[in-house]
DNA sequence: ATGAAAGCGCTAACAG
DNA sequence: CTGTTAGCGCTTTCAT
């Protein structure tokens, strides 16, 4: 029970080994007698050894970390995809060290800085804005195996893994208009975003495929975090009375739309259709339970987690890009639209 | 754009002055005139150095990490916790590393061992067990600030942040008393975990104190996660007949209760009051909406936090618990009890 | 104000 | 099989 750590020359000294031969032992690399490793063994035991790994990363040049940036870890969306990650590169040694972006572009490029001055071995990064990407070119030529998630970023050589949006977003859309909607909002938030974009294109492709003439006034943008997609639902819902029914880009859109609804006095599905993305459990107890085009979020990040610790250990080099297939859940929020 | 990150060295050599003084000038400590400065910083950007946080750390012993345990960093209560943690220790400088437990005591165990061995400047916890407490009196004596959440863990010389759950549990009871019910199950999990034992006591002691004689089956414990939680909750209710009314020990418990009760064709408050700990949007948009148990989260997180901050800079020896105060929100998931 | 030099705890050649 | 030795990149006395 020393307070101040003891190292390996304590054991050196201890066993009248070298901090070599007891380095071996203990590192379990090279060779050692058996003698030695009996003695080195229990003298580490009663002196309660614990390995230093600062001071081993600084030779190896591993910190056993792997990093996660993301828009919010409080997001069920994103702190999801940090437990599938976790639950991969925990049992391999590693830890997960996460940071919170609020999508704001600049705390991305401090988060990924300070994440590589404190020398993740990997880092997984749901990135901000598919456009401007200036930044993570540098992330390309790293050494350190980097892969992003959830969103696309155009002509980037790196590891992504995302959901179909554009598919998902024409699913979404599509099962509405069979349901004889015409008139449809689509609740979303900065456009920067892949997931945004792609679904919005989805839902623009099947409005054009199916003939409707959409209007630019029924995509209601912008909204952060729960109050703001509050906002920007009561405003689509106040401004555009015609609207039969509303698309929610992701599980925050939906709750600010939902609690939009509640308080103008608009039942769900009378009065209105929701259909959104994500899906979490929450959504089978809501009033009522809200269709959804579900995605794969724990194979999103136990998928990338998996693909760094492949490349940690291979230094494998092609690059890919692979979607995860969505699915529409139905359930009560939509209605066939009477005329 | 050198791959290979460049070192104090090459800035010494780039600019003739010794390392010493570039660490000076680059740290930000010692002097150094304004000429050598002036001569570093422009190398330094030029060269793009990036300081190398695994070498400061092995001479300063300070990583900037802070390691955040928790039973599930899914869960929203830990995950809005980890992120007010996260939005105080970050403009620090600090970094946020997350473990989850999933509730067992070895892997409790494992991590803080890894996260003290990683060296991490502070430690948050929610310890798995009130009881079991040998390997915590380890923290204790560590020189590092730790600082429990969430649960109390007896005769420990620590910092805790919790709530005021016997209160809670009590507030929670009495108002379905005062609605007229008298037999009302509570759905938790091991008690070996404070908030579950302190919300139970303040059960039991608001049936005591209104002279309700309570019976040992209307408490249900187990439940792992949703699933567990939901097939605890089919038990409960369907060998328990009587009860009119069930307190939910924290949001998994109430996700599950729920999802029981809809199978059951039970609907509440009409066939059953539900009243939950925890207080998430989603209860808002349940159906019914949950009345619940609130408590303070991000408060929560952020005291942890400044704590931990506090106790780096001032090196403070005086340990505190603190109760935050609970607030019953009053919603829809509560009748008044017929008969 | 600046430089030389020691050292944090560990790994990894290289000899022996 | 084991010991010696040289760093990893940075901070920090101690001289100059």
């Amino acid at each position: 029970m020393i307070p101040v750590s003891v190292t390996l020359d304590d054991i050196a000294r201890e066993t009248g080994l070298s901090r070599a031969t007891v380095a071996r032992v203990l590192g379990g690399y090279g060779h050692s007698s058996k003698k030695a490793r009996d003695k080195v063994l229990e003298v580490a035991k009663k002196l309660n050894y614990k390995p230093n790994y600062i001071a081993k990363s600084m030779v190896t040049g591993e910190t056993k970390n792997i990093g996660l940036i993301v828009g919010d870890i409080q997001n069920p969306f994103f702190s999801t995809i940090a437990r599938a990650i976790s639950d991969v590169i925990v049992p391999e040694g590693y830890s997960l060290i996460v940071s919170s972006t609020d999508e704001k572009l600049e705390v991305e490029k401090t988060s990924i800085d300070k994440f590589f001055q404190k020398q993740v071995d990997g880092l997984i990064l749901a990135p901000v804005s598919r456009s401007d990407s200036g930044h993570l070119n540098e992330l390309v030529k790293s050494k350190i195996p980097v892969v992003l998630i959830d969103r696309v970023v155009d002509g980037l050589d790196l590891d992504m893994i995302v959901s179909e949006d554009v598919g998902g977003g024409q699913i979404a859309t599509e099962y509405l208009i069979n349901l004889g909607h015409r008139n449809i909002g689509f609740l979303s938030d900065n456009l920067d975003i892949s997931t945004n974009y792609d679904r919005l294109s989805g839902y623009r492709k099947a409005l054009r495929g199916n003939g409707i003439q959409g209007r630019e006034c029924w995509i209601k943008l912008g909204g952060f975090r729960i109050d703001g997609a509050y906002k920007s639902g009561v405003a689509l819902l106040s401004q555009n009375k015609d609207l039969t029914a509303v698309i929610a880009s992701n599980n925050y859109m939906a709750a600010g739309l939902l609690l939009a609804a509640k308080d103008m006095g608009l039942s769900i599905p009378r009065d209105l259709s929701v259909i959104s993305f994500d899906d979490i459990v929450w959504f089978e107890l809501t009033r009522p339970p809200i269709t959804a085009i579900a995605q794969n979020t724990v194979e999103m990040g136990s998928l990338a987690a998996r693909r760094v610790l492949t490349a940690l250990r291979d230094q494998r080099s092609v690059k890919e890009i692979t979607r995860l297939p969505t699915k529409l859940i139905v359930r009560e929020s939509c209605a066939k639209l009477q005329n």
